[in-house]
DNA sequence: CGGTTCCTTGAGGATGATCAACGAGGGTGG
DNA sequence: CCACCCTCGTTGATCATCCTCAAGGAACCG
C-alpha cells in the first residue's frame, strides 16, 4: 500500500469506479492526478500504428501508477486502462505533492518505489533486446512467478494475447513457443491453461 | 550536478580515475557505492551470450548513475564501464543514504531524477518494441538531439557499432539504415560522419 | 607505412510476422 | 437443452526482413 487511504481521503481524494477496458488517461496527456488502486488492476501500454500493443506495466491492489510525470511535468508516456473492473482513488497533483512535502517518510517510500521501477524496467529492456522469443517468454514467466512468491507450479492467469503484449511478440508466436515449451516440459499445459 | 562535490568530499567521498573501457562494476554485483562523474562519461550495458550488447544508459559530466540498487538492496542490473577516460567520485552506500536523510532537498532531487529516468526508459521501451530499424534509429537520434539542445544539424558523435548497441540492432543493419536515410535526406553523411 | 579501428557491401539463411481459416470453450437467450 | 455468439486458441503457408558470415575498403595514428 503506497499511501494510507484515509489520509488520501482527508486530503480531498475521491474514489472512482472504472469498468474493464475503460481508459483512465491517454498517452501524451498532461498528468493531473495521483492514482492509487483500491480494487482491481490497471494496465499501462503503448500501441503503434498497426494496433500492436506493448504493456509497460500491470498494477494491482494498493499500487499507485502514473506518478513519474507528476514529478517532472511531463506527458504520460503510455495509456492506462482498467484491466478489470476497478475502484481507483484520485488526488490532484498539487495535493499529492503537498502530502510528500508534509510526510518525509512517504516521500522516501516513493523514492524507493521509483528505484524499484527503474530496476524492473532495466531488466525488461535487457530481456526484450535478447530477441529469442522463448527467452522473452521465460523472462516474463519468471517475473510473474517471482512476484507471486510461490515455488510450486502456478497457473499463469493471462491469455496468449496478453502475454504477447507483455513480450512484444505476436499471438501466434507466443502460442508456438508454448507448444514447444510444453513438449520439452518447460511448462505444463492442461486444457489450454498454462502452468509454470 | 546531483550532489555538491565539496559536500561529497566532506562526507568522505574519494575521487578515482578510470581509463576508457575500464570496468566500474559488473552486472549482478552488490551495490556498495554511490557514483558521480566529475569528468568523462560512463556507459551502462548488458551483454548476452553471443557478445551482443545493449546500452542501458550513457552518463556524462555531473551525472550520477547506478543509484537504484542502493535504495532497494538489489544487484546491479547492468555493467558500467568508462566510455572515456574519466574521474569518478565514490561514496559508500551508507554515507550516501545518510546524506539523503540529512538533506531533504537532495532527497527530493533524487526523487525527481528517478522519475525522469523512468520516463526515459518507458520511452526507450516504446521505441524498441516498434521493431522497424529506421524507427529505432530515428528515436535514438531524436533523443540525442533533444539532449544536445541544438536545433541546427548536429554531428552524431557515435560509431555505427555504438548506435547498434543503443538500439539493439546489428552494425550492418545500422549502416544500411543510414545509407537509406542519407538517400532520402533524413540525415547527411559527410566523410562517414553522420549529421542530423 | 603498418596496424587498428571503423565502415561497407553482398549473398544466403533463419525466423518471426502476416494472413487466412478453423477449432474449442463459455455464456446467453430462446 | 439447444443454437448462437464471442473470445480465445491453434495451425499451416508464405513473406519480409534482419542477422550472419565473409571479405574488402577507408580513415586515422603511431
Amino acid at each position: 500500500m503506497q499511501i494510507d487511504v484515509d489520509l488520501l481521503f482527508s486530503w480531498g481524494a475521491i474514489a472512482k469506479k472504472y469498468k474493464r477496458n475503460e481508459v483512465l488517461f491517454n498517452e501524451n496527456e498532461l498528468a493531473l492526478f495521483y492514482y492509487q488502486i483500491m480494487e482491481g488492476s490497471v494496465r499501462m501500454f503503448n500501441s503503434n500504428d498497426e494496433g500492436k500493443e506493448f504493456t509497460q506495466g500491470l498494477f494491482c491492489n494498493g499500487d499507485s501508477f502514473g506518478e513519474p510525470p507528476l514529478f517532472i511535468d511531463e506527458k504520460y508516456p503510455a495509456t492506462a486502462v482498467a484491466f478489470n473492473d476497478c475502484t481507483i482513488i484520485k488526488l490532484s497533483k498539487e495535493k499529492f505533492l503537498n502530502i510528500l512535502e508534509e510526510y518525509p517518510l512517504i516521500q522516501k517510500s516513493f523514492l524507493n518505489l521509483m528505484a524499484q521501477r527503474i530496476h524492473t524496467k532495466a531488466n525488461t529492456s535487457k530481456e526484450i533486446i535478447n530477441q529469442k522469443p522463448e527467452y522473452r517468454v521465460l523472462a516474463f514467466l519468471n517475473t510473474f512467478k517471482k512476484k507471486s512468491g510461490c515455488t510450486e507450479k502456478v497457473l499463469i492467469p493471462y491469455t496468449r494475447q496478453e502475454i504477447a503484449n507483455f513480450t512484444g511478440l505476436r499471438v501466434e508466436t507466443v502460442i508456438r513457443v508454448f507448444t514447444k515449451m510444453n513438449a520439452c516440459n518447460k511448462v505444463e499445459i492442461i486444457h489450454h491453461k498454462i502452468y509454470y
